[in-house]
DNA sequence: TATGAAATGGATTGGCC
DNA sequence: GGCCAATCCATTTCATA
C-alpha cells in the first residue's frame, strides 16, 4: 500500500470502469504495472469487488428504513444471521453496542413491502424485537472511504 | 427498463469491470447493443456511477458508527448540510422520522478519530445534539439493490 | 516491480435491417 | 433498437532492467 495503490483505489472509487490505460496514465505508471497492482490489491483482499451505483427510486425502490433488532434469546443468533443472509432487502447488518443488538439497513419498494419484510421476514423468528426508523430522504450516500490516512502496515 | 436492462444492472452490480463482450454474451445481446443500453441507463440517471468495494479494515479504518442528530433550531439546517457534505468520514446522511432528525453513518480510523469527527466536526455547530451508536462488527454490507421487482414505468 | 514493443483480442463506428 | 463487419485501440505477454 504505497501512494500508487492509494491513487489506484481513489481512481477506482470514482470510476471502476476506467480502462487500464486511463488508470495507468492518471497515476503515472504503464498499463501492465497498473494492472499488476490492481491484481495484487484484489489478491490481498483490499479490493473486494466492483459495483454499480443504481438510483433506487428510478428502479422502483422508494422506501429505506433502519431496523434495530434485539434477540431475546442467544440461541436465536444463528437463525437470525441466516435469515439476514437470505433477505435481499436487508442491505446491511451491523452488530452494535447499546440498547439493541443489531442495526439493519433495509431497502424496499414501499412501506407495504417493508411491512412484509418485517412481519413475514424478521418476525418469523420467535423472540425477536424490532424498532423501525423510516428514512424520509437520503441526502448523502457514498460507498467511498475517506482514504485520507491509509495505514501502510496493514494489508501487507 | 426491460428484462435486458435488469440483467445488465444485475451483471454490473456483481462486477462493474466486466468487459462489454462478457456483459453482452451473458445477457444475450451483441456488444454494441449492450454498450448502447448501458449508455442509455447512464443518461437516464439509473446508473449513477461505478465503484470499488474496499475492505475498510485493510486500509486502516477500524471504526464504524451511526450518529443520530437533532438540530435544536431550524436555522441550523443549511449549515449542517454543508458540514455533512464536507466531512468525508460521513458516508451517509439520512433525514429520518422519529426522535432524531438525521442519521449519519460514519467511518473512521479508530474511536479517537471518531471523537475528533464528532467533537471538532459536528459539535462545531451550536444547537446540535447527537447520540452515537458504535458498530462492533459488520456482518453484511452490500450496495446491491434487491432488484426483484423493477417498476418498468419508472425511469422512462 | 517497472518498462516498452509486439501480438492478441475486445471496443467502437457505420451501414443495414 | 439490434446485428454484422471492419477499423481502431486497449490489454496482455514477454523480454529486459
Amino acid at each position: 500500500m504505497d501512494s500508487y495503490d492509494e491513487k489506484i483505489l481513489r481512481m477506482l472509487m470514482a470510476n471502476a470502469r476506467a480502462t487500464w490505460s486511463d488508470l495507468a496514465s492518471s497515476i503515472g505508471l504503464s498499463s501492465p504495472a497498473a494492472a499488476d497492482r490492481v491484481r495484487r490489491l484484489e489478491e490481498k483482499g483490499i479490493i473486494k469487488g466492483y459495483g454499480v451505483a443504481v438510483d433506487p427510486e428510478l428502479v422502483g425502490y422508494f422506501c429505506t428504513a433502519f431496523v434495530a433488532v434485539t434477540l431475546e434469546r442467544a440461541e436465536l443468533r444463528s437463525d437470525f444471521l441466516h435469515l439476514i443472509d437470505c433477505l435481499k432487502e436487508v442491505q446491511e447488518c451491523h452488530h452494535i453496542a447499546g440498547d439493541y443488538d443489531y442495526l439493519l439497513k433495509v431497502r424496499c419498494i414501499n412501506t407495504k413491502d417493508l411491512d412484509r419484510v418485517i412481519s413475514s421476514g424478521l418476525k418469523s423468528l420467535p423472540g425477536i424485537r424490532t424498532r423501525t426508523t423510516i428514512v424520509l430522504n437520503t441526502l448523502k450516500e457514498s460507498t467511498r472511504l475517506p482514504l485520507d490516512q491509509v495505514h501502510p502496515e496493514k494489508g501487507e
